[in-house]
DNA sequence: CTGAAAGCGCTTACAG
DNA sequence: CTGAAAGCGCTTACAG
């Protein structure tokens, strides 16, 4: 398995370089290059098994071919499995994904794109901390698409795939609320997340004031330390007396049900519970949780079609801008 | 944000690209270049916000820089959470992960150990097909280190991190029948996979033969429609009266668990469950699950440092073989 | 201490 | 129909 390059093709197959490099991108018919010479070069390739180096194809091209996906946690299943769906998006066309994890900290997601950038990326797809706006809209600016998913940030121009956070959670809390359920809690994070603030935004809006609550039944806990802080909160909601507790994420739901279990309170006699995020495991135990489901693989989809309709049409500066609208999945928590 | 490149900064710093370049490899001292010069590149660079293009950078040097892991699916929390460690460990190095999956598809591995290969990747690590072990020695031969995880072939000379199959296998089976159990029922997949066969030998010798039990207790199942074929494997042994069931995987764990909740039967009540492969919710939901814990964090740093041996050490030969003994984690299933 | 120049392996206008 | 040659943006032996 030696080195095979071009140049080793066009020397056996007795042609130039030109020759070859048109055969093997397949423009030998738009060259009109002989058949026969066609055929030879294609299977000589073939042969010596020409592997046509991509770092050179890439100078010269000025594209290299990868798309960067930066996302908080790539052990997140939801992340997992958006990075699953584009890649099998992509399956079947030259691109690959080079994958980072941001930890939802600033300074390593300017680091990654700054990686990204440097690697010639051809786009990059962000779910966002939201700190580093202003250079993605550089970015995006200077001619590589750039494409938020998961969250965005109203003022930014760019494109974005995200799900209507605010209706989902106003479907939680219709749910449960036309469920009987009066005393509603919330957890959640206090990430300053605009994905975030509307999911708090709809429980405030469609729950708190809407009621007129006097109590505050809605926590906003660390992200550093969600596991113990979501099972603490759980534990000062039950003590307050609440009914029910929409979680703001599917991990959050997690750790709730955790302390749940080590307290020995049933759900969903004791406690009704429901949360923003699906995950496989929701309708696997017992009782099946009820969740906003995030359409992942419509996510994958749209933010690649965005970044090709860029990719393609340089003129078309449409922004796109797409909120799904997520699906409440009504189980029996 | 215009294109800068090393002339544009050579030009300002009124240097040649050749100190240019030098000095932004951090080689500046190396080869005694004016500190002020240094200073002075350093400068313009970081002013121009200068990022040096990694396609031409690899073309010159012969390396990108990354490191292409093929994993079966992205989406499996025991793949992504493997690769969610590789990243981190990688954070602070100049190195980034090239993602795929195969799907368990013997020609889906090929096409991506040879898109990566195309790209130039400095290493490859793959949790193997097993049936492109003949391409991937070569590979290696060549002089880009494979190295396997999760999976390997006896036969294989390519250096491997793997997890004790055998063992993890053995110490449920054990443990299940010190805990009274006589019955022990199954479920694995019909994959041509080394770690697979190990799993089921670990049961057939540590159990059905050694106990000389005539009934069948164990099933094989299709991968490809595992999820209703496990469900469906589970109630089989119930009707023969099975009173445990060691699942060979957790994605099996998990569907084994929705099919007992379907059934309405209880665990460990009526049967008990252990998984090979532990899961995030084994420990939240009730009853927690006994499991073999496969160290992730530990299989990622292997990797990582066979592979820098062996980029650094050309001549270090030794075909690191790691064979990692899993943690049985006994719960309350 | 610093620079001119070759080279990495492709692609692609240009010429014939 | 096909080829010679420039160029992509770096790195690095070599020379001084």
């Amino acid at each position: 398995m030696k080195k095979v390059s071009l140049q080793v093709i066009a020397q056996k197959a007795e042609v130039s370089m030109t020759t070859a490099s048109m055969v093997l991108n397949g423009k030998g018919d738009k060259h009109k290059i002989n058949k026969t010479t066609q055929d030879k070069v294609l299977r000589i390739a073939k042969e010596l098994n020409y592997r046509p180096n991509a770092s050179a194809r890439n100078l010269s091209r000025g594209k290299t071919m990868t798309i960067g996906i930066i996302v908080p946690n790539i052990a997140d299943s939801y992340y997992s499995s958006i990075a699953f769906h584009l890649e099998q998006e992509l399956a079947h066309s030259e691109y690959h994904l080079l994958l980072g994890s941001s930890l939802e900290d600033q300074a390593k997601e300017e680091e990654l794109i700054n990686a990204f950038l440097a690697r010639q990326v051809d786009a990059l797809l962000v779910a966002t901390t939201q700190q580093n706006l202003e250079l993605l809209e550089k970015v995006n600016n200077s001619g590589i698409p750039v494409v938020l998913f998961d969250r965005h940030h109203p003022n930014s121009q760019l494109p974005y795939i995200i799900v209507d956070n605010y209706a989902g959670i106003k479907k939680l809390v219709d749910h449960l609320y036309q469920s009987g359920h009066k005393a509603i809690g919330y957890i959640g994070l206090d990430l300053d997340l605009h994905a975030i603030h509307e999911r708090q935004r709809a429980y405030r809006e469609n729950y708190m004031d809407r009621f007129n609550m006097q109590t505050n039944y809605m926590r906003a806990i660390e992200y550093d330390n969600y596991a113990e802080s979501c099972q603490q909160a759980v534990s000062e909601l039950l003590t307050l007396g609440v009914k029910a507790i929409i979680f703001e994420t599917h991990y959050l739901t997690l750790h709730g049900i955790k302390q749940l279990v080590e307290l020995g309170v049933n759900y969903p006699d004791t406690v009704s519970i429901a949360s923003f995020g699906d995950h496989e495991v929701f309708s696997i135990f017992s009782p099946h949780i009820t969740a906003i489901d995030q359409p992942v693989d419509r996510i994958a989809k749209e933010c690649l079609k965005v970044i090709f309709e860029r990719m393609t049409n340089r003129e078309n500066e449409t922004t796109s801008k797409i909120k799904l609208e997520p699906e409440l999945i009504i189980r029996n928590s």
